[in-house]
DNA sequence: CATGAATGAGCGTTCATTCAT
DNA sequence: AATGAATGAACGCTCATTCAT
C-alpha cells in the first residue's frame, strides 16, 4: 500500500520541529524506517513533499473556513466563530498549524510559487471574511464605527499569531479562547 | 578599521530576506565585497555572526523597552506606549524587526542557546510589562476585570504579530497604529 | 508472446538518440508502456539488452556482408558493392547503424567484452574483404599499385564514417553514394 | 597557483578514455590528488569543465586551421595540407583529438549548446575550406569535374574518421598519411 | 588584515536492480 | 507474465570552515 502516508506524517512532524531547511530527506526516511529513494518514489522531490503537505493542510483549513460562511444572527458571531475555528485547528493539528503559519522558507515564498499562492489565498479569504463582518456590523449598528481596513488587519494579525503559538498545554486553552473573544467583543460590539 | 559593521549590515539584510539557512557565508562576503575568511576573522562562525546581530538588535529593542518603564498617568498609556514602540521599531528597523520576530531557525532555538534565551527574555519582559499594567489598571478601576494571564498573552501575540508583518508601504501605518491602540482601549478601559 | 521485441525496438531508438549512459531503464520501459521489471524478465540487465541489440544488428550486418562475398567480374565491383551495402544499411536501419558505429560506451569496449569482439570482428572482416580486393586488383593490373594496408585502413575509415553520419534527408543520398564510388574508382582503377 | 591546469589535464585523459558520462568528478579529483570541491572552485560544474576542455581544444584546432588558409600554388596542396594538419593534430594531441571527435555526449549536442555550436563551426569551416578548393580546382582545370557537395562531404567524413581513430602506434602513421593524400590526389587531380 | 585555495561532511537526487505478490 | 514498492550504491554538488601565504 505504500509508505506515502507515513512519509507525509513524518514530514509534518519534522518540518514542524526543525523547519524545511533543517530537515533532511535522510531524517524523513529514517523516521519512517525506509530508505531515502522511497521519498522520490512517492514525490518528485523534497519540495514536492513539502508542498503536498502544505496543500493538504490548507485544504482542511479552507474546508473549515468554508463551513463557517453560513448565516449567523449577529456579525460578531462570525468573528467569534473565526477565532474559535483557529483555536480548534491549533488544538486538532498543532504541527500542521505551525507549518502553515511559520515553516514555509523564504525561497518557497517567491510570488509565483504554490506556497506563496496558498498563503496569499488564506490572507485574502480571511480579509474578505473579517472585513465583511465588520462592514455589516457597522452598517447595522451592531459594531462601533471602527476603521474597516486597519481593524481587519489587526484581527488578521491576531488570528495568525494564535496559529504561530506552539501549543502550550499549560495555562488553559479554553480560558485563552474566551478571553480573546471577549477582548474583541468589547472592542467591536456596542452594548 | 575592519569590515565588521559591513558584515553585520549585510547579514541583517540577507538573513531578513532569505532566512538563516537560506543565506550563505559566500553571499554575505560578496555583499560586502570581501572574501569569506573575513567573516571568520571577525566572528567565530556563521552562527556567531547571526547571534551577534540578534543580540545587538535586542540590545536596541530592550533599551527602548526600558525607556518605556517610566511613570505614566494612566495604565492604558503604558499599553499605548508599548504598541507605539513596536510600530516605531518596525518602521525604524524593518529588517531587524523581521529577524528577531521570524528568522531564528529551529536549531538555534534549543533552550540552552542564546537565541532561545533572548526570545524568552523578550517574552518575559513584555509579559511583566503588560500584565503589570493590566493588574494595576484593574486594581485602580481604570480597566475592566479582564483575566490577566490570557489578556496578557493576547496582547503579546498582537505585538509579536505587528513585528512579523513585513513593512507594507500601502495602507497608512499611522492609521493602523491608531486603530490598534483604539481597539485595545475599547477592550480594556472603562469609560 | 511477451514484450521482448518492443523492448528491443524502444532500446534501439533510445540508445541511438541518447547514447547508452544517457538512456535509463525507466525510459525504455515507459516507451513500451510497461513497468521496469519487465526488462529484467526478458534480459539479465540493461547491458544484456544493449548487447542483444548490438548482436542482432551485427547479425544482420554480417549477413549482408556475407552475401557480398560472391564472385564479381572486377575487383572494384567488390569495393563498389561494399560501399553500396553501407549506404543501403544506413538507409534501411538508420538508428541501428548509428548504434553499431557510435554508441557503444567506453566501459563496454574493454577487450574481453562482446561489444569489443563484435566491433573487432567487423574490423577484421572489412579489412580482409577490402585488402583482398585491393591485392587481387593490383595483382591483376586492374588497380594502381597502392599500399595495401594503408589504403585498406583509409577505406575502412570512409566506410565507418558513412555509418556514423546521422541520416540526413537533405542533399540526395543517391548522388552521395555515386560520388563516393567514383571517388574511389578514380583512385584505384587504372583506366 | 591553483590546480586548474591539472584538472584540465586529468579531465582530458579521463574523458578521452571513459567518455563524459563514464567519468565521475570523484575520479577527476582523485587523478589530481585533490578533493572534489576543488573542481567546483575552478569550474561551475562538471559540464563547464568539459566545455572548457572542448573549447580550448577547438581553439588550438581552429588556430591551426586558420594558419592553413594561406596561398598555395595548387588547389590540391590545400587538401594535402588539410589532411596533413589532421594527422599532425592526432599525433600531437591524441586524447584531445578523440574528445572533439567522439566524446561529446548526446545531451550536450542539443543545438543550442556550446558543444553543438563548436562541432557545427568545425563542420562549416571544413566545408568551406574543402569545397572552396574543389571549386577552384575544377574551375582551373586542375581537378576532375567532381560533384562539389558530395565530394566535400566525403572528404569531411575521411578527415573526421582520421580524428576518430584511436592513435595506433602500429603500422606507420607516415605511410598512412602519404597513402591518404595520394588516394585523394588520384581522385581529384587530372594528370 | 586579507585572500586564494582547499576540504570534510553532508545533501538531494538518480539509477539499475530486486523481490514479494 | 507483470507490477508496485523498495533499496544500495553512487553521483554531482554545496557549504561552512580552515590554513598557508
Amino acid at each position: 500500500m505504500g509508505k506515502k502516508p507515513d512519509l507525509i506524517k513524518a514530514g509534518i512532524q519534522l518540518f514542524a520541529r526543525q523547519g524545511y531547511d533543517g530537515t533532511t530527506t535522510a531524517q524523513i526516511a529514517a523516521a519512517v524506517g525506509v530508505s531515502e529513494p522511497v521519498i522520490y518514489y512517492n514525490f518528485k522531490n523534497k519540495e514536492a513533499l513539502f508542498v503536498h503537505i502544505l496543500e493538504s493542510i490548507f485544504t482542511e483549513y479552507f474546508a473549515r473556513l468554508d463551513a463557517l460562511e453560513a448565516q449567523t444572527s449577529t456579525q460578531f458571531q462570525k468573528i467569534e466563530n473565526l477565532i474559535g475555528l483557529h483555536f480548534a485547528f491549533t488544538t486538532d493539528f498543532p504541527d500542521e498549524t505551525y507549518i502553515i503559519a511559520s515553516v514555509c522558507p523564504a525561497k518557497l515564498r517567491e510570488s509565483a510559487h504554490v506556497c506563496a499562492r496558498l498563503i496569499e489565498e488564506q490572507r485574502k479569504r480571511l480579509t474578505i471574511f473579517i472585513s465583511g463582518a465588520i462592514k455589516a456590523g457597522i452598517a447595522s449598528g451592531e459594531f462601533f464605527k471602527v476603521p474597516v481596513s486597519s481593524t481587519t488587519g489587526l484581527i488578521l494579525i491576531m488570528v495568525n499569531g494564535l496559529m504561530r503559538r506552539r501549543v502550550t498545554k499549560q495555562g488553559g486553552i479554553k480560558g485563552f479562547r474566551k478571553a480573546t473573544i471577549e477582548f474583541c467583543r468589547r472592542s467591536l460590539v456596542r452594548m
